[in-house]
DNA sequence: TTCATCTTGTAGTATCCACTCAAGGTAACG
DNA sequence: CGTTACCTTGAGTGGATACTACAAGATGAA
């Protein structure tokens, strides 16, 4: 089926509405009526550009799962520290919206197979960048205790992440710098 | 309000019959219709009894945490390792199915006032409990250091928690272990 | 300019949901 | 037994939802 220009343009419009609504109100909360006021289309042109609501969701939701990938260019210089703080970059920074719908789907979306495979993947993805950082600094350091150590951090920084959304006054930063620290 | 024996035994059905399905089908997937049908009662006595569907939800999770807690009485004698010996337990045990409910409803503090401030609550009592049982054990620890302990031990039980949820091989148990030892 | 094709707004439809209400039934107690 | 409270039923209410039908308008290739 072919598009005309004005019906991508109407397509992208919705799909930022979406994603908006997602950050604000989370997946349970959006609703048909509330996207297509946002875009300012009508139902029926919604339907015209998408099958169904879940696929427009869905579509977002695909881009935060691959927003959360810190920038690929260092992958193999980076410091444990750079991963760290680019995590806090990205909770914390004007991409807070789609950190906060990563965030829900991976604590609570998952009943979709095909989601969480895609979840699942790029969480490992992230834990082998933080081991091979933390090896690289720690040359003695075994692989498995680089890959415990690495789910730790990222765990800690998840938590973290959830606790900062939920108390805007918790001190995300200091928190997540005290975990380069030994104790 | 005096309630009669046979309106406390319909109050447990109906509690049993929230819990069960919560388990089965998640909190998606439980209506009301669904737990008065299988809980044998009708509309009316499910509302003669609950103030709302929520507040029977909110029931079920709060018994679920109760029922790991090391220290139902608040003696205050708990450990560090009680405690995340129960959060392991909480996720892990029998009522995984609740654990579950309970990330979703601690997600959806993301994007619902009502719930954060809830689930702030209930996140800062954990977190004192976890800073004593750490100043206990270890009384040269100051105040302010011993809160960022527990902060961090939370947020990475937390989200080895989500971690497990998407990767069943994941061993939560042990990970959780090693955020009792030092580095 | 023509015309097939796409786009748009509106006014629906069907379905689901939490929750209410009123009236009759039952428990507790003196 | 009589009285007061509580319990139970289930049809019904109001509101929200995703999605559709359709007529009218806009687009763009020839």
């Amino acid at each position: 089926m072919g598009r005309y220009r004005v019906g991508l343009e109407t397509r992208e419009r919705i799909l930022v509405a979406t994603r908006d609504l997602l950050g604000e109100v989370g997946i349970e909360g959006v609703t048909l009526k509330a996207i297509t006021d946002r875009a300012g289309v009508g139902a029926g042109s919604f339907y015209n550009l998408f099958e169904t609501k879940e696929q427009a969701v869905l579509e977002v939701v695909r881009e935060a799962i691959a927003a959360v990938d810190p920038d690929p260019s260092g992958v193999g210089r980076e410091s444990l520290a750079d991963l760290v703080e680019a995590f806090v970059r990205f909770i914390t920074g004007e991409a807070s919206g789609i950190a906060r719908i990563y965030l829900q789907l991976a604590a609570s979306g998952l009943t979709d197979e095909r989601m969480a495979r895609r979840v699942l993947r790029s969480h490992r993805r992230r834990v082998e960048r933080f081991r091979d950082a933390i090896a690289r600094e720690h040359p003695g350091t075994g692989a498995e205790e680089a890959e415990a150590r690495a789910e730790a951090i990222l765990a800690a920084l998840t938590g973290f992440a959830i606790t900062w959304f939920i108390d805007p006054r918790f001190d995300f930063a200091a928190h997540a710098a005290r975990l380069l620290q030994p104790r």
